[in-house]
DNA sequence: AATGAATGAGTATTCATTCAT
DNA sequence: AATGAATGAATACTCATTCAT
C-alpha cells in the first residue's frame, strides 16, 4: 500500500515456477500434512511449498483454510462402495473367502493409500468438524458398514455364521480396520523398526480370528 | 483410572475460596479440552478458565504448554497393570471368561472413563509430539499388550484357545478396545441419538467373536 | 468536466468486442471508486471489472495503482477555467447575477458531474498524496480563487459590493460549493431520501446569502 | 505453536514498558492516524506504536480495526450541544454576535481542536461505514444543524434577520464551518507557509458576509 | 501464591504486480 | 494488445508466555 510519494521502491523481480499448479497437487500436499500434524498445527505455507505454489496460489483455489479442509476429504471419499458391492454380489467362494478378501481389498486400495490417513484425520478432527464428521458418517461409514453386514449377512444366509447379531459383528472387522489404519498414522511412524506392527500379518491373523469366531461350530461354549 | 483427588466427574464443584488450586484440576481440565478439540486448538486461557484459575497461575504449574500436554498424559497413565496382573494370576474361571472380564474391567476403569480420551489424544498427536508416543508405548501399550498376551497365552497352555500366534491374537482384543475409545471422543458425540453405538453391546458381541475365534473347536474350516 | 469520450454518465454501454478498452474506462471506473472507497481501499481488480478488462490489461496502462490515481486526477482537470474567464470578461448583467451564475455554472458542469468527486478525493487523500495535494492547488484551487476573486473584485469596482477583503471573500463563495460536492459524496448516499439536501435549492439560499452579504447597503452594522 | 520436541527455544525475554495504557490514548492516537492516512491505510501497529503499547494490546481494548474506529468516532461525539442550547437560551446580545460566537465558539472548541479531524474522517469513509454515517448525521450534524437553526430563527423573530428559510439558511454558517475544518486536515498541512489559510481571519469574514447576507436591509436586491 | 495486563512472534488472508501465453 | 494464473510482501489478528503487582 504505498501510500506515500514513495522513493523509488525496487519492485522486486521475481517469478521461478510456472505450471498448472492443479488444485489436486494442493489437496495431496494438505491430506499428507492435515492427517500428519493435525488441521491446526498444518500451516498453509507448508502445504503451499509442498505442492510446489505460493501462498497466494492456494488461495486461488481454496478461500479459506477450512475450505482446503473439506476439499481434502471430500476428495478422499471415491465412494468405492458401488463396485464393491457389485463384487460382492457375484462373488463365487465362501463367506469365509470373502471377509479375508474384503479386508485385503480395503487394505490394498485405501489402507495402504494415503486415502487411509483420512479416517485418522476425521476421528482427530471429529469435534473441531462436526459437519464433516457427520457427513463422513454418512459418505463412508455408513456404507462400509452396510456391505460388511450384507456379507455377514450373506454367511448366515448360508449356513457358514452363526446367528450372530448383524449390527455389532460388523465391528468386529470394522474395528480391526480403523485400528490398523489408525496405528499406521500414529504410532507406526514412530515406532522402532523391531516394533513396527506388520500389516500384512496383522490382517492375516485377525482376519482368522474374526472368521472362526463367526463360523458356527459344534463345540465351544462360553 | 481417574487419577486425581477430584472424586466425581462432574464440572468440578468449585469451593467458594479455592486457595490452591491444584495442579490435578489443570490437568483435568487440560485432558477434556486436548481430547476434544486437539493439542493445537486447545487454547491455555481455555483450560485456565475451565480450572477456574487464571492464565498466569497455569504457567506457575506448568512451564509451558508442552508441559502441560505431556503432564496431562503422564498423569493419565498411572499403570493398572500391576493390579490386573495380580488379579490375572489369582483368576479362577476359564479364560474365555477372564478374556471377557479383562475387557469389562478395561472399559469400567478406563475406557468409561475421561482418561480414555488419552488414547484418542495420542493417536491423534503422535506425530507431532514422537517423544511421548514412545513413552505412552512404553508405560501403556507394551504393558497392555503383555496383559492380553499372558492372558492368550494361558487360554493355550491350558488347552482352552487354540496355537494362535499370541503377538498378532493380542490385536484382536486390543484393537476392539481402542476403537471403542476413538469412537467415543470422535464420532460419538456427534452422531444422533438413534446412531449411538452401545458401549454394552458392543462390548459384549466383539468379546464373544474374539473367545470364539480364539478357542479350539472340532469343525470349521477356511 | 465529463473528460472522456463517453458522452453519458450511464455505466459505460459496453459494445461486445470492446476491442481498445481504452484508459478512459478505466479513469472512470477508478474515479468513481476511489471517490467513493478512497484510494486504499479500492482494489484495482475492482476498477478493472468496472471498465470491463483483466487486471493485466489495467497495469499495461498504468503502471502502479499510484499512477492510476494520479492519472484519474490530472485527467479530471481539464481546465474549464480559460472557458470561464472568457465568459467573465464579456458578462453582460450585474455581478450580483454573476456570481449566482458562476455558482450555478460550477453545479451544471463540475458539481453536478462525477468529477466533483474528485475535490472529496482529493481531500480524503491529500495527506497520503502530498504532491497531488499541491498539483491540485495549484491547477484548480488557485484558478479557481482567482477567477471567484476577479468577480469579487468587478463588483467592488462597479461599486454594486463592499469594499471587502477579496481575499477572504472569495471563501465565502468556495466554501460553499466545496461543501456541496464533499456532500454529495460523503453523506448525500446514505441520508434517507426525506432528509436529503436539494443542490438546487441549497444554492440558490446560499448564494443569496453571499450576495447580500457582499452587496453595499445602507443600513445593517454588527 | 510449538508442537515437536522444541530443541529449546529460546522463549525471548522481552518487557520494557509498565503501564496503564489506557484506552484513551489508543484512542487518540487512532484519531491522529485515521484523520490524516484513512482507515484503510492506516496501520494498528502504528496506532498501537503512537499511543506506546504493542499490537497485542491494542487487541485487548478493541476487538478489531473496526472497532477502533467506532470508539473514535463515538469519543469524539461529546455532545457539547446541550452546553451550546444552555448558552443560547441566556445569551444577552445581538444575534448577530450570536452568530459570530458561536462559530468561534465552535472554532475554539472543536474546530481547532483534534476532534475537527473526525468531521474529515467522516466524511471521507462515509461510505465505507454508512451506518456510522448515519450515526454521525444524528448525533452531530442533526443537533448542530437544529442550534444553528434556533440561532437564526431568533435572529427573524427579533426582527434582526430576514425572513429566510431556516432551513437553508442553516447550511451558510455550517458549510463555512465544516470548509475550514476539511481543509484544515487535508490542504492545511501541504500548503506553503505564505499560502496558509488563516482560521481566524476566515471565520471572521466569512461570519461577516454571512450575517450581513442575514440581516435586514433595506436596499439590496437581485 | 495468584492475577491479569502486556507482549510479540506467528499465521491466515489480501492484493498490487508480474509474466508466459 | 490482452489475459489471468502466479507471486509474495504486507497486514489484521491470535495466543503462548512474561512480569509487576
Amino acid at each position: 500500500m504505498l501510500s506515500h510519494p514513495s522513493p523509488a521502491t525496487t519492485p522486486a523481480p521475481r517469478r521461478e515456477r510456472r505450471k498448472q499448479a492443479r488444485p489436486g497437487e494442493l489437496i495431496d500436499a494438505a491430506l499428507e500434512l492435515f492427517v500428519s500434524k493435525g488441521f491446526a498445527a498444518t500451516r498453509v505455507e507448508a502445504v503451499a511449498q509442498k505442492a510446489g505454489v505460493s501462498k497466494g496460489t492456494l488461495f486461488l483455489y481454496f478461500a479459506t483454510k477450512e475450505e482446503l479442509f473439506k476439499a481434502v476429504v471430500r476428495h478422499a471419499i471415491v465412494g468405492r462402495f458401488a463396485e464393491w458391492n457389485a463384487e460382492f454380489d457375484s462373488f463365487p467362494g465362501s463367506t469365509a473367502d470373502m471377509v479375508r478378501y474384503a479386508m485385503r481389498s480395503w487394505w490394498d486400495q485405501v489402507g495402504n493409500t494415503r486415502a487411509s490417513g483420512i479416517s485418522k484425520l476425521i476421528m482427530s478432527e471429529a469435534s473441531n468438524f462436526p459437519e464433516i464428521a457427520t457427513f463422513y458418517d454418512q459418505e463412508v461409514i455408513r456404507p462400509g458398514n452396510a456391505l460388511i453386514g450384507r456379507i455377514i449377512q450373506r454367511g448366515i444366509d448360508r449356513g457358514e455364521f452363526r446367528c450372530v447379531d448383524v449390527h455389532y459383528a460388523v465391528y468386529s472387522v470394522l474395528s480391526a480396520m480403523m485400528f490398523l489404519a489408525m496405528w499406521k498414522h500414529s504410532f507406526g511412524p514412530c515406532m522402532p523398526a523391531a516394533e513396527k506392527l506388520d500389516p500384512d500379518a496383522y490382517l492375516h491373523h485377525v482376519a482368522d480370528v474374526i472368521i472362526r469366531g463367526l463360523q458356527r461350530t459344534e463345540g465351544a461354549s462360553a
